[in-house]
DNA sequence: ACCTGAACACCGTTCAAGT
DNA sequence: ACCTGAACACCGTTCAAGT
């Protein structure tokens, strides 16, 4: 049972069921994005041009919609960081990358509430988290290496710091950009170098406390096995 | 119309309406602490032992329901800032400060979902809000006097970065308890007194842009001036 | 094989009938 | 004056009837 892979699904899907796909993700996207997760589904698939019915043939909750959205915008930022690895000098490659998440979640609503609300437990949203916490976590490896950042704190410590930052911050910048970045140097602030006496206690929370702090619900029903 | 005093409201309830009141708030306190907003009218009312009609009769709507609660926490937070006022050591009286909000919000979902939610632009939980970033004000301003604190962060500042610190730290610290103190240490660390060639650019945010970034909505239908 | 809208279940809220 | 539960409006979801 360990050799199945994970993300089959690819059966073949008729041309016009493949296109009512695509129409109820971009207009998902586009009201998501606008105006949150609260917008109903009759108003999306009236977007699309499709019946109600067939949003629910596509996806199998409006949850499951949400995360076929959200989970791809988390990959696309995880791949983000991957390519700032090459960026040379170590400390800007971290600002910048948390910089993008920020900004990511300043123009998109949806990906906001997602990262605040329980959606962590979604498997598929999960997934991509973890690759989010990988980059961050090599990022973060090469600062430290360089000498720009403390030594006892982990990526999920950053992560935890920043979510505060992104959520405030993306209802402020509206109003003052300026607050974006006081709040980007104060984390930054926080992850200088501390003297001998200034150690975190502890250790560092690693993606299994993430694991244990939020258990990966199984989608129900589907699997039988 | 400006001479309109504020919190009245006080007009005397029959004996057993008082009653029924009360044992709706003591229901639904004890329901949201432990499960968040999402429980159900229907609930509250059946563990307070009412009718579903006489909740609605005591609040004009669940979100007032959720409103009188969460103004009455904060309230007491705030109070708790303002006793923190008479402790001797400035640093650590506001370190203690930002310990009891992330504790508050720890035993308390539902305290910790109305932070994070658009509740703030209700009017009584935003009083009740400028009241805990008054007393935060107070003994910022004492630790920055003290030299403890760096001059260049308002209030607002540590509140925004304290949000993600208490909203992550309350998800893990079922698991892992030195999480919280981590998160807090990083906070303080960055509150630490800049060299010239750190400080923070723009200005400080003020309540006025508090109020310019979450318009307080008025309470529809009942005031008719 | 897929599309569709009527029908269902589940919320918060209202209100006519009671006391 | 207040209490109550049946009724309503509004969601997400299902499904029998269509193509």
């Amino acid at each position: 049972m360990d050799s199945m892979p994970l993300e089959v699904e690819e059966r073949h899907l008729r041309a016009d069921a493949e296109r009512n796909r695509r129409k109820l993700l971009d207009a998902a996207q586009a009201l998501f994005r606008e105006r949150g997760l609260d917008v109903g589904v009759a108003e999306i698939a009236e977007r699309a041009g499709v019946g109600r019915g067939t949003l629910f043939r596509n996806f199998a909750s409006k949850e499951a919609l949400i995360v076929a959205i959200v989970g791809e915008r988390m990959r696309e930022m995880a791949e983000r960081g991957r390519a700032l690895l090459s960026e040379p000098d170590p400390e800007a490659a971290l600002s910048l990358f948390l910089e993008q998440m920020a900004g990511a979640q300043h123009v998109d609503r949806a990906l906001a509430e997602a990262v605040a609300d329980t959606l962590l437990t979604n498997p598929e949203v999960r997934q991509a988290h973890v690759e989010v916490v990988a980059a961050l976590d090599a990022l973060l490896g090469r600062a430290q290496a360089a000498g720009a950042v403390r030594q006892d704190v982990s990526a999920l410590d950053v992560l935890m710091l920043l979510k505060g930052v992104c959520q405030a911050a993306a209802a402020f910048s509206h109003i003052d950009p300026d607050i974006l970045r006081r709040q980007f140097d104060l984390v930054l602030a926080s992850l200088r170098p501390a003297e001998a006496d200034r150690q975190l206690p502890g250790k560092a929370p690693t993606l299994e406390d993430l694991e244990r702090a939020f258990p990966v619900r199984r989608s129900p029903g589907k699997a039988s096995g």
